[in-house]
DNA sequence: AAGCACTTCAACCGCCCGCAG
DNA sequence: ACTGCGGGCGGTTGAAGTGCT
């Protein structure tokens, strides 16, 4: 049984807000501030309407009944945050916000706020949106096209041979490419494997958050020596494997896929296995976007360059 | 032109946390 | 230490808008 609403449903108005409710609410902070308290805002103005009918008994107390306004303050609190604070920004997102989002998220992952405060003008709730709707696509695109591109190379038995990652005679050969839609949520951090490598790309590029948990985790083990070590810590995988390996993800679906750690030995060179999968969507986002896409082994670059359709189509082609 | 599918985004919901008493 | 309150947050919903057939 969850908890009581908010507010008596009955006295107070919900669904969009009405110019002249916007106008109300906008002019009385205008006049009086919120006082950082949204509850008390009716009160101290004393044009509280009738704040005795309010459910007293609900969670917040939320009575916001303002000059004619019959709003939860919650409500209230977020027409004006969202939508009717000064200098905020409408509209799309430029090249520059979406790396911060980006950025951010392969960092922090969902902290909306935290993200937003990094992006002046801009709300949570407009970069969440932002993110759902756009950027999430935008990059899922990106990596399809990559995860289909590679599919194809391998199927021609051709490799790049201006790619680093070109070491064809690798263990990797036999790796499976474990379908997108079959990972689980990027969030999904337990139990996950690390393999340490030879200080391949993956781990070096990756959140300070989630590396030191893998650093935890792996426990000083890391050197040229390929081994695998389980942990219950939030961690990566890295399959490392020298010369500059591909850093891989995944998480305990794409584990069991793999099963097997003389798989994911191989892996650093040249194949790639998606996990967490919006955490590496983002971040070759960011390593292209950060200026170091042209170090990058060719997943990385070109998964990057999907990302923003530049380079797609040529290599489609 | 109509109907349907898909997208966008404002708004809501309910949980969590910090703080005061 | 405990409890209640209020603010803040992230996830979700659904109405409105847009595009497609």
């Amino acid at each position: 049984m969850g908890r009581a609403p908010c507010c008596d449903k009955a006295s107070v108005k919900k669904g969009p807000w009405s110019p002249e409710e916007d106008r109300k609410l906008k002019e009385y902070i205008d006049e009086n501030g919120t006082g950082g308290n949204w509850i008390a805002l009716p009160h101290k103005a004393g044009s509280l309407i009738d704040v005795a009918t309010h459910d007293r008994s609900c969670d917040a107390k939320q009575a916001c009944i303002i000059a004619g306004l019959k709003r939860c303050g919650k409500s209230c609190r977020l027409r004006w945050l969202n939508y009717l604070r000064p200098n905020l920004k409408h509209g799309d997102f430029s090249d520059d916000e979406d790396r911060i989002i980006c950025s951010l998220f392969a960092t922090i992952g969902s902290r909306w706020s935290i993200i937003a405060a990094q992006l002046p003008g801009r709300t949570d709730n407009d970069i969440k949106n932002y993110w759902n709707t756009k950027l999430k696509k935008k990059l899922v695109h990106g990596l399809e096209r990559y995860t289909a591109h590679s599919l194809s190379q391998r199927s021609s038995s051709t490799v790049s041979s201006s790619s680093s990652a070109a070491v064809a005679a690798s263990p990797a050969e036999a790796a499976p490419i474990v379908p997108l839609q079959h990972l689980s949520s990027p969030h999904d951090y337990s139990h996950l494997i690390y393999s340490g490598g030879g200080g391949g790309y993956g781990a070096s590029s990756m959140s300070t958050s989630l590396l030191s948990a893998a650093a935890a985790a792996a426990a000083g083990s890391r050197d040229r020596e390929q081994q695998t070590l389980r942990t219950d810590a939030p961690c990566l995988v890295d399959s490392g494997g020298g010369g500059g390996g591909h850093g891989i993800y995944f998480d305990e679906t794409c584990a069991s896929a793999i099963s097997g750690s003389s798989v994911v030995h191989g892996l650093g060179t040249g194949n790639f296995v998606f996990g967490g999968l919006q955490l590496l969507q983002a971040q070759a986002l960011l390593l292209a976007t950060s200026g170091a896409a042209n170090q990058l082994d060719e997943p990385y670059s070109f998964a990057a360059s999907c990302c923003y359709g530049e380079e797609a189509a040529a290599a489609d082609g």
